[in-house]
DNA sequence: GTATTTTAACAAATCATATTAGTTATGTCA
DNA sequence: TGACATAACTAATATGATTTGTTAAAATAC
């Protein structure tokens, strides 16, 4: 009867998988180990206790997500890079809404590695933004302009906190829309 | 020797107060009942529980806040009402950090009450977007782009997220005019 | 191939907090 | 003055995180 084998990975993986469907408000670290197999205290032994495992989702999810942002961003320029930013973000939050809300509310504890991964998200935005003869003041804000509307934006959508959702999407794009003509009043600022 | 007198409005301004103080990860009834004289069971004369506890500090900020826009909105109209309003809230947000945090994690439960609190106070936002001849969609969607940057923005800056906090104002301001300069495209539309 | 070392799962125990049940003291009102 | 309601209390229970010390399996060395 071999023992049953698992890995930080294995660990943060499922995590985010139980995160995503059942809600993060219901993970712990009892069914996480059910689910994979373990008793509770085995985690000990790849993760660093309860709250640790949840800055390693906020880890995990801003890396995932960076990666979808460079693939949507690939053989776009400008306006148009942007906006499917913009898109790729409020999907990927949508869609893994218990990593996300990981993302929002464990970026608090400002280390090292945080602010990297973050930091390296926000760079090619701030990049496109550049490209835009935009002085680099000006972008600075636009970032976080843009990063405040998409964060808040999904953490309401999420938390069904609009009332009719057949709308919502017209309040993204209508946003994204007057953000971005907001933003063209910069050029050369 | 008469026994410490308690009652909800006492038990709910004093975990406001805590929570702002010493944040909201580090509330707990117990401490909250040792700051107010008691032992924790006693709490529940007044409330149904921790998680009823917090569902009534969000009820009791989203109130607050409410009359902080009403107060800022007075004399004003048009986009000084909107300018005067986003920095309102965002002050509110500011000051009463662990309050504000209640009122974004808490409002998930669409309970009738909920929807009651909020849905009144993006009223008064509602109204004064209305009087800027825009249809009535559009204001709906207007609305959530406030709401959504500026809940967004104030999560960011209360967690830290933003690096340079000198710079931090900026932002708002630059992201508001943005904001506004945009919804003026919206006019007859 | 056997012995040693490391790894990682485990059981058992501890701790902290929320919550419930049942008891008692205080104040009110007829 | 006495019955009742309120709201505090103590004691007990439940749940989950965490710590400690043990052990079995796997990896490495001889």
């Amino acid at each position: 009867m071999p023992k049953i084998k698992i890995d930080k990975e294995s660990v943060i993986k499922e995590a985010a998988y139980m995160a995503n469907t059942i809600g993060i408000e219901n993970l712990s670290l009892k069914t996480l180990a059910a689910q994979l197999g373990v008793k509770s205290p085995s985690l000990y032994n790849h993760i660093d206790g309860f709250d640790d495992l949840k800055q390693q989702l906020m880890l995990y999810g801003w890396k995932e997500l960076e990666n979808r942002i460079i693939e949507a961003v690939i053989g776009l320029s400008g306006y148009d890079a942007i906006r499917a930013m913009c898109y790729a973000f409020h999907e990927y939050a949508i869609e893994n809404q218990g990593v996300f809300s990981t993302m929002l509310w464990y970026n608090q504890f400002d280390n090292e590695q945080m602010n990297e991964v973050t930091s390296k998200m926000f760079t090619i935005f701030f990049k496109v933004t550049k490209s835009l003869n935009i002085s680099q003041d000006n972008c600075v804000h636009l970032v976080r302009m843009f990063r405040s509307f998409l964060e808040g934006f999904a953490l309401l959508e999420n938390h069904n906190a609009f009332g009719n959702t057949q709308l919502i999407k017209d309040s993204f794009e209508l946003s994204i829309t007057i953000l971005i003509e907001g933003t063209k009043k910069l050029e050369g600022k």
